[in-house]
RNA sequence: GGCCCGGUCGUCUAGCGGUUAGGACAUCGCCCUUUCACGGCGAAGGUCGCGGGUUCGAAUCCCGUCCGGGCUACCA
């Protein structure tokens, strides 16, 4: 039975190289029906974030992720908070300094602080010298009996080296002298992420650990720590880092970078997991517009490359426009209304259109916003669009083009081009989209144009402001005879 | 500085000893079409970081080198 899990800590709001390891860890569960598993690991308390719990589960949500134990769910290996659990930690802690595979360490911060500035200046290694490492029980107990702090460091093997098979990268090896005593006790009696991390996993029986490569190098002191407990370690996989344009690892500088950010860009869950997943991982086929579910048929983690990606924004917009179009138009009318309601994005917010769009969520009928969307589909690729692009469907105030009524201005035939159609419209109830083609070739005909762009022009500037958008049929039959008569009148009374 | 990991079109990638080095985004052109988009077709873009080997044959294996990244906390 195939178990992963992923361990944020609630130090902010998951980043999107980080959620990735979790959609990994995720997929692979779901490939072999095997379970995922959340663990927050809150044991730095000086760093914890108000707020970062509910954006983790929210991003993983976002994404299309459930896990099958962890907060809110619970299961059989619970408590899955790190900070529930310090009692386990501080008897593995003990079994360790009991076998001689850990010491105690009295050295202060500030002693470590210059130790390490000394190596620095004398160009040394930097790392912990290990000098309280063979100190003798009195010393010890003595230091303890004066109430010195200490903190537990684990004693790596000073001879040899720890080997470890990388799913992705193969063996890996690391010399066990040049392996840091890493802390694995604070002095405040909590764990570090290292034997938290060893103790947690082994006791949730996870099989696989799918973790960024900045994790790599620790890894030979976890095989460490699961050899001292006697414990068979779990299969490691180290993916890849995300980097920026400029080749640097993803952060701040390069704009967005938390996963949620991109909820309020107006960007598809569907689409950021797909995206996402596709750096450094791959189907080996040439698929790259993936479900969820697809990308959990095709997971394994031999598909999961070494190299570093870099984070391409616009293969990401139209990858969220492919997203945008598969969906259903039920789905796209609650997707764009949820969008609107909830985001926060400030470019979104000031954008005049988005009042437009709110109130015709409000006020109109549903079916009508539904098919105004549909015919804007093909054309958005975010989710933010659809407000600018609607309009003119959902009021008569909408922007005008008067660049392009220029251009028509000048050509005779256009208002009797437009009383035409006003004319022939005035008594019908609706249209269909052949109709609505019909008509106007019609009065094309009646006012002797020999093309049809001719009508077809000046028509969608009338009706909609503007040059672009959805076939003209497609939107005058949703407009309807009413509206666009009075359009028409409006434009012409404007030339 | 030390240790470790990486290196295929601008970008994401396929490739795992024999391919005209394939696909996708972006770019450009054509087609479709009433426009924009969507879609279709096509072009351009790679001395497979570089240098040595091994081999009849190397992007694929080995060594070196350069460059990039990660780690080097009582953070994860």
């Amino acid at each position: 039975m195939v178990r992963v899990r992923y361990a944020p800590s609630p130090t902010g709001s998951p980043h999107v190289g980080n959620i990735r390891t979790a959609l990994f860890n995720y997929l692979l569960a779901r490939k072999t029906g095997g379970q995922f598993v959340v663990r927050i690991e809150d044991t730095d308390r000086a760093r914890e974030v108000h707020g970062a719990l509910d954006d983790i589960l929210e991003s993983l949500r976002w994404l299309g992720m459930t896990w099958d134990e962890g907060p809110e769910v619970g299961g059989p290996f619970a408590p899955y908070f790190q900070s529930e659990r310090t009692e386990i930690y501080r008897e593995h802690a003990q079994m360790l300094l009991e076998a001689g595979r850990a010491y105690k360490c009295f050295c202060t911060s500030d002693v470590l602080d210059e130790m390490r500035e000394y190596q620095r200046i004398n160009k040394l290694p930097t790392g912990y010298d290990r000098r309280c490492r063979n100190l003798s029980a009195e010393q010890v107990q003595s230091n303890i009996v004066a109430g010195m702090p200490f903190v537990v460091r684990l004693a790596m093997p000073l001879e040899g080296t720890t080997v470890f098979e990388d799913a992705v990268r193969g063996k890996v090896e690391y010399e066990n002298k040049l392996v840091d005593d890493q802390v694995l006790m604070k002095s405040d009696g909590w764990p570090t992420y290292h034997l938290a991390n060893v103790v947690d996993d082994h006791l949730q029986e996870i099989t696989h650990v799918i973790r960024g490569e900045e994790w790599i190098a620790s890894t030979p002191k976890h095989m460490v720590l699961y050899e001292a407990f006697g414990w068979p370690p779990p299969v490691f996989a180290h993916a890849p880092v995300i980097k920026g344009p400029d080749g640097s690892k993803l952060s701040k500088r390069h704009g967005d970078t938390r996963c949620l950010d991109y909820r309020e860009k107006g960007f598809l869950g569907s689409a950021v997991a797909n995206f996402i997943a596709l750096i450094g991982w791959s189907p080996k086929d040439d698929r790259e517009v993936l479900s969820l579910h697809e990308m959990a048929q095709a997971f394994a983690i031999e598909g999961l490359q070494p190299s570093p990606g870099v984070f391409d924004i616009q293969k990401l917009q139209w990858m969220n426009g492919v997203h945008i179009r598969a969906l259903s138009p039920d789905d796209l009318y609650h997707t764009v209304q949820e969008f609107d309601s909830r985001t926060q994005d400030e470019e979104y917010l000031v954008q005049p259109e988005r009042e437009i769009l709110r109130k015709a969520f409000a006020e109109l009928p549903r079916g009508y916003v539904t098919q105004a969307l549909v015919l804007e589909q093909e054309r958005v690729k975010l989710l933010g669009e659809f407000a600018a692009a609607c309009e003119f469907f959902f009021t008569e105030d909408f922007s005008f083009d008067d660049a392009a009524a220029a251009k028509w201005r000048e050509k005779g035939h256009v208002p009797r081009l437009f009383d035409g159609l006003i004319t022939r419209l005035q008594d019908r109830e609706s249209l269909t989209h052949d109709e609505c083609e019909a008509l106007v070739g019609e009065v094309s005909d009646a006012v002797g144009l020999e093309k049809r762009a001719e009508a077809i022009h000046p028509i969608r500037l009338a009706l909609t402001g503007r040059t672009k958008g959805p076939g003209l049929f497609d939107l005058m039959a949703l407009l309807g005879p009413a509206r666009m008569g009075e359009r028409l009148a409006r434009t012409k009374s404007r030339f």
